[in-house]
DNA sequence: GCGGGCAGTTGACATTTATCAAGTGAACGC
DNA sequence: GCGTTCACTTGATAAATGTCAACTGCCCGC
């Protein structure tokens, strides 16, 4: 399994306490495949067979339910992803489905569980890595239930300029109709959202947003760290 | 800390495969106390200095933003909350209030932070537990995102007829303006909707339920194990 | 350069949901 | 028993959000 990512992988917060012995253990059973975009790699109700790795790309991981169908998240290099479902040994509660060209590393899922029955500090590792993740979802849910889709819309922005390094001009990195899906809305409303926050500073140019105003947005957003600290 | 629940206790998932020794040592360290109805015990924000276990009683967990407040889930006995918060040592994202008298059990964070880096057992039950949490999460936004409050509704009762043995009649084990919150609404929507499922066989005679035509409300709610399934 | 094709936008309209205000009904205390 | 309280319900109305259809602008291939 020659891959120049290997060492990056090896640094995931995941692994990066294991014992080199289990770690080369998961490499060897494990296989990298590049996919092209808009492949559905996971379907939603399969068993899960393998943690998945997103070494290069970008996926959607995506939900349906009586023909309609919702963005949850986006994956992006490095981070592995459907955890949950692979030390569950349960059947996946989310489809996924690269975005662009990806490159992807598997890892029999059974091989996993070994690993961690046999080292503690992979198992600490899960269990932080499963933790955030639930504590995502929270956030999530928070978001969800106690904004309406212009409030979500606004904090989304400001989380989205600060991942971009905090300048006043950022750049999108979804679709918008991908986004609107991620805010639970359709895109029409997006649209509106977008004209919606023009009176607080927002400017948009296709996929380019300027804060004119930074004050004003956070006036309106209200930004809270239990809700929008999307990493810690 | 006498307690005659405290075999229930040791044979919680979370705690059934852990070595008797270090049970104990966690158990001398944690105290048991009862609370009246209506108290809040943690306010999210604050750092998260105990794991809590919910012995006896009933505890809303919620959350609030901006003088809003959504319920985000009820939690009965015997069960832990705030197991994430705890294991990353983070602020608490959820407020927690007793809705009845409870009995609850408070094991210092510090101690189960320790006692799962010394007992494999523990870290895996551990593993267990936060990835079950972090999917009944996913399926509640999954719930949230393609359902109509209708909709949602009609999935609730039927989940909770699950949960009460699977007979026609049933009560509902929360007060109608928590079920509102929970399914994320307001009461008087939650009136409104019982009343719509009304022509899908659905009677209401204050919290006792009756479905005439389980056929009707299946399909018109289309449950679905990867929403629904609230255990495994 | 022309002509799809497609993401995004806009407008008109329908539906869903929330808000506010008033009412009902059962539980409870004095 | 009577009045108070409180959860819940109901109705009228407003706000938020979704739907449908048409339109715009841009990319891209021929």
């Amino acid at each position: 399994m020659p891959d120049s990512h290997l060492s990056e992988i090896r640094d995931l917060h995941l692994f990066a306490d294991m014992q080199e012995a289990h770690f080369e253990r998961l490499i060897r059973a494990s296989y990298v495949q590049n996919f092209p975009p808009q492949i559905e790699l996971i379907s939603e109700g399969d068993p899960s067979d393998f943690l998945h790795i997103l070494v290069t790309g970008s996926v959607d991981l995506f939900s349906s339910w009586n023909d309609r169908e919702t963005s949850m998240a986006t994956v992006r290099p490095i981070s592995t992803f459907i955890l949950a479902a692979t030390v569950k040994d349960a059947p996946y509660l989310m489809s996924a489905r690269t975005m662009e060209k990806s490159r992807i590393m598997l890892i029999p899922s059974q091989d996993v569980r070994e690993a961690f029955s046999n080292d503690g500090q992979f198992a600490r590792a899960i269990v932080d890595e499963l933790a955030q993740c639930y504590r995502g979802v929270i956030k999530n849910t928070k978001d969800l239930k106690l904004r309406t889709s212009l409030e979500r819309l606004a904090n989304y922005l400001l989380r989205q300029q600060i991942r971009s390094g905090g300048g006043a001009s950022f750049t999108l990195d979804a679709e918008k109709r991908r986004l609107a899906s991620v805010l639970g809305m359709t895109s029409e409303n997006l649209s509106r959202a977008f004209k919606g926050l023009r009176p607080y500073g927002v400017q948009v140019k296709g996929a380019e947003i300027t804060i004119t105003n930074q004050a004003d947005l956070e006036g309106f957003a209200k930004p809270n760290p239990l809700i929008d600290n999307r990493s810690p």
